[in-house]
DNA sequence: TGTGAAACTGACATCGC
DNA sequence: GCGATGTCAGTTTCACA
């Protein structure tokens, strides 16, 4: 794939919105045809650019209430410990991200829960596999903003 | 709409997945026909349980390989300034995601950029439109795991 | 189960570089 | 010519009643 250009760039800002719009309206949106839309997707779905297509759930309604925040400082700094840490996190579905910060030794972590016994749970399993150097959770009172959009054009 | 069961759950782990599966195979995978199928999903579309269905991009590959979490204390414990914060913050499609955090006075927010200089652009912006209190930034060195999947069942 | 509306597939003419 | 597009079949698959 070579570099996205605008129209690229009109298609993905309609999808990441609303995937399952049609062909016909997302070429009037985009100002090409059916056809030339959808050869661009295909090329994009190929290149990975787009990634996947997928419902996104109210986590209220499916009884995850609440989010937190983990920040983890790595007991050992050593290539071992992350491989096992990354691991027991990816495995744990409760988890949505983890993400190693600048510093090398600090991790942070996202999850949704049910609520504080389900959060203590999830921690207690979490320590229990992975030896961890110290943990502190924050959680979250109100999701302010949430979204999965990425911004294509300039500002 | 009332409680989800079992078979919802299943149609929703699916969809959560793949969100253009076809309903004759979502069918076949949870064990119910396609129309019924159909109607449970009409019922959580309506219901809310499903939000959305949109397209996941790859943020390195259209330009904003950078993720950063900024974690920022309010200027002011009222109101007025939640307000003006929301609204910045909503209005900047950088910004992914915004949490009031415990404490009342932390905020936390995860931004996608294109290197340094568009973070300082972000931040630069950001402090332009809302009075901060205190902004400390940490960037991701690695992301570990990433997913918009919730757990539907217990563990 | 059936019907209409989509998504797909390929062929071919066209326009701009 | 080459690359991208538009149009116009055709077929298949799906959403929906």
């Amino acid at each position: 794939m070579t570099e996205l250009d605008d129209l690229d760039r009109k298609i993905l800002t309609e999808l990441q919105r609303h995937a399952d719009t049609p062909l016909d309206a997302l070429g009037q949106v985009v100002g090409l045809s059916r056809n030339a839309c959808w050869r661009r997707i295909k090329a994009m779905e190929a290149a990975g650019v787009i990634r996947a297509r997928v419902a996104l759930l109210d986590a209220a309604k499916v009884g995850l209430p609440l989010t937190v925040f983990m920040q983890i400082r790595a007991a050992a700094h050593d290539a071992d410990w992350l491989a096992k840490f990354a691991r027991a996190t990816r495995a744990m579905p409760q988890i949505q991200g983890v993400y190693r910060m600048t510093g090398d030794l600090d991790y942070l972590i996202c999850a949704r829960v049910a609520d504080m016994a389900d959060y203590d749970r999830l921690y207690q399993t979490l320590i229990a596999r992975v030896p961890m150097g110290d943990v502190s959770a924050s959680f979250v009172m109100e999701e302010i903003k949430h979204s999965t959009e990425l911004p294509l054009f300039e500002g």
